[in-house]
RNA sequence: GCUCCCGUAGUUAAAUGGAUAUAACAGCCCCCUCCUAAGGGGCAGUUAUGGGUUCGAUUCCCGUCGGGAGUACCA
């Protein structure tokens, strides 16, 4: 029910939108109606138009009453009406996935770089693209995961040139060898310039196809994505797409030719270019004054090569702010191009990530392995079972759950665009707004059903009129815009503060009522409640990557 | 220099232009003979700064200060 539209079509004033209501503040009824801005035009002060809008509301079944308070005019609503309506809608999502049936969404996430340790600063655009993808399903959208693959560039004949001379092809390769071959290539090759004059020779032979440089490159892809894919199926991020640079390089020529055919490009320092400088932006470069191609010049054939075998509706790229200058760049050029799908276009940015008040630098060591972080964090959920649980079964499963939630939650709790400073206090904190203590409030809401028998067929909602339990009831009538909300401005922190608002109303029921009574009727009406406040932290959980486990 | 982003309790964060700015963590104090205390309650403590727009500004606009990022052949 859309109460908004429902009050302004009660009130009826010409002058008065469905926009205009607005949730009241705390205790001050369910919605409210600020009359100020009507003043000028009524030439009369808000609390006398406010009395005026009251006195026109007729007797109907929603509001039960409204009350003028200074400029605002307060409404209350009639709660068994609302509570028996919220019960029965409140995970309905028919209607939004009808009408989102057929769009197309494109997310570009994680899009990590071949031979090179998948670490913290990795961690926020696999978990935001993640959360998104699962979000976007949830609405009805089809969701490709595109996880653009960093697997093309010189450092590839580097490495290749390092792994014939010292590498050990007996053993299996593994991402640490691989890395610690490109350190040590780095450091050889100052002192000796034939060395590094080896891996341009090396790359040129991947870029011809020579079939054992090939074979060689193959093996440092399998093995990254093998490690990498560990670490995936642990966080449940799923990718429909593994396309990345390498796949793009016969598919740039076409974007090439048509930029120069519309005349957009110019030769400057012998480099081509498209001028940008009527936006406000630096020249995008196009090819190096040597030929080879660039960044920008990939990024529009993989725009390209989206928009044609996708067809989206909306092209996410889930990438860290730096890279700001560079996509404005892109859709500009897009745009100038004429591709009226530029519009659709959208970089998801979000903060930078550091280390203990550091950049990351994989050079440095300044790095944290993100499996690392998982253990970790699964290794305290699991201190902490043993601790307050230890008759718990299939304890290793449910630590493997909060710890992960724990670590999702780090990333996916706040504004997407704010800097966060990595350190294990903060991730490894399981108390508070942290995705534990919505787990243990699910385990809690499991619990209680059990003991009262299960999920009850049918309630009655005038037991669920008191003030915590309404306030609750207010709380789950919130989900679908939530979700909504959340797809729509691709902030998945939106779910998480609504889920820690759920919780904390719930917990308040929790603590002043009993659900499990001698009285059948009220018991359970509390038990569909704490039913239906299990289910929403189950599944929106479940948008923010972590499972919620039904014991802990 | 120019462009973009961010400044809210000690700390980390909330708040479609609305009422007394909301939580969590840390601190102090309470609550398990009672459905999971990974919980609940209480105390204390905040909008960088100067203007402007508005009935009303944490929110929008301009300036200042502070922090971060980017700025031609890396991605």
């Amino acid at each position: 029910m859309d109460y908004r539209k429902i009050i302004s079509g009660l009130i009826n004033d010409p002058l008065v939108t469905a926009d205009d209501i607005q949730i009241a503040a705390e205790g001050h009824g369910d919605y409210a109606l600020p009359c100020f801005k009507y003043a000028r035009e009524l030439r009369k002060a808000p609390p006398a138009i406010a009395a005026e809008f009251a006195s026109r509301i007729p007797d109907n079944d929603i509001v039960e009453r409204a009350e003028v308070a200074g400029g605002y005019l307060n409404f209350s609503l009639k709660r068994e009406t609302m509570v028996r309506e919220t019960m029965r809608e409140y995970s309905d999502f028919d209607g939004l996935r009808k009408a989102n049936a057929g769009k197309t969404v494109c997310i570009d996430y994680s899009s990590i770089n071949i031979a090179k340790p998948f670490h913290i600063g990795h961690l926020m655009s696999t978990a935001i693209g993640g959360s998104l993808y699962r979000i976007y399903k949830y609405l009805g959208w089809k969701a490709v995961g595109i996880n653009h693959l960093g697997d093309w560039g010189t450092q590839f004949g580097k490495l290749l040139a390092a792994y014939n001379e010292w590498g050990d092809k007996t053993k299996k390769l593994t991402l640490g060898d691989m890395l610690s071959l490109y350190v040590r290539f780095t450091e050889e090759s100052e002192k000796d310039p034939a060395l590094a004059e080896r891996g341009r020779t090396e790359f040129l032979k991947i870029e011809r196809g020579d079939a054992e440089a090939v074979k060689t490159y193959e093996l440092f892809k399998a093995t990254t994505l093998e490690e990498v894919n560990k670490v995936y199926d642990r966080l449940g991020i799923k990718f429909d797409s593994y396309n990345g640079e390498a796949f793009y390089n016969d598919k740039m020529q076409p974007i090439i030719d048509e930029l120069k055919a519309k005349g957009l490009t110019e030769v400057s320092d012998g480099a081509l270019i498209v001028r940008l400088d009527d936006y406000g932006m630096p020249p995008c470069l196009i090819e190096r004054s040597d030929g080879a191609s660039l960044y920008a010049t990939r990024d529009l054939a993989a725009a390209q090569y989206r928009a044609d075998n996708y067809k989206f509706d909306k092209c996410l790229y889930v990438v860290a702010t730096q890279q700001n200058l560079h996509f404005r760049q892109l859709f500009k050029v897009l745009e100038l191009m004429g591709r009226e799908w530029a519009k659709a276009m959208v970089h998801v940015q979000f903060g930078m990530v550091s280390y203990e008040g550091q950049p990351l630098s994989t050079r440095h060591g300044h790095v944290v392995f993100l499996s690392d972080v998982i253990e970790n964090s699964v290794e305290k959920a699991r201190r902490i079972i043993q601790d307050k649980n230890p008759d718990l079964s299939d304890k290793d499963g449910v630590a493997e759950k909060v710890g992960v939630g724990a670590v999702m939650f780090f990333a996916l709790g706040t504004q997407r665009i704010k800097d966060v400073d990595f350190n294990y206090d903060k991730v490894l904190s399981f108390e508070g707004e942290t995705a534990p203590y919505l787990q243990y409030t699910h385990a809690r809401c499991e619990s209680v059903i059990a003991k009262g028998g299960g999920r009850p067929e049918t309630f009655e909602p005038s037991a669920l009129t008191d003030d915590e339990a309404y306030a609750v009831v207010k709380m789950l009538s919130a989900f679908r815009d939530t979700v909504s909300e959340a797809a729509e401005k691709y902030e998945p922190s939106i779910i998480a503060r609504y889920l820690i608002d759920l919780a904390q109303s719930y917990n308040r029921f929790y603590i002043a009522n009993r659900v499990v009574t001698e009285d059948k009727t009220l018991t359970a009406a509390r038990l569909a409640l704490t039913a239906a406040v299990s289910d929403v932290l189950k599944e929106g959980l479940k948008l923010l990557l972590t499972d919620a486990p039904d014991r802990m």
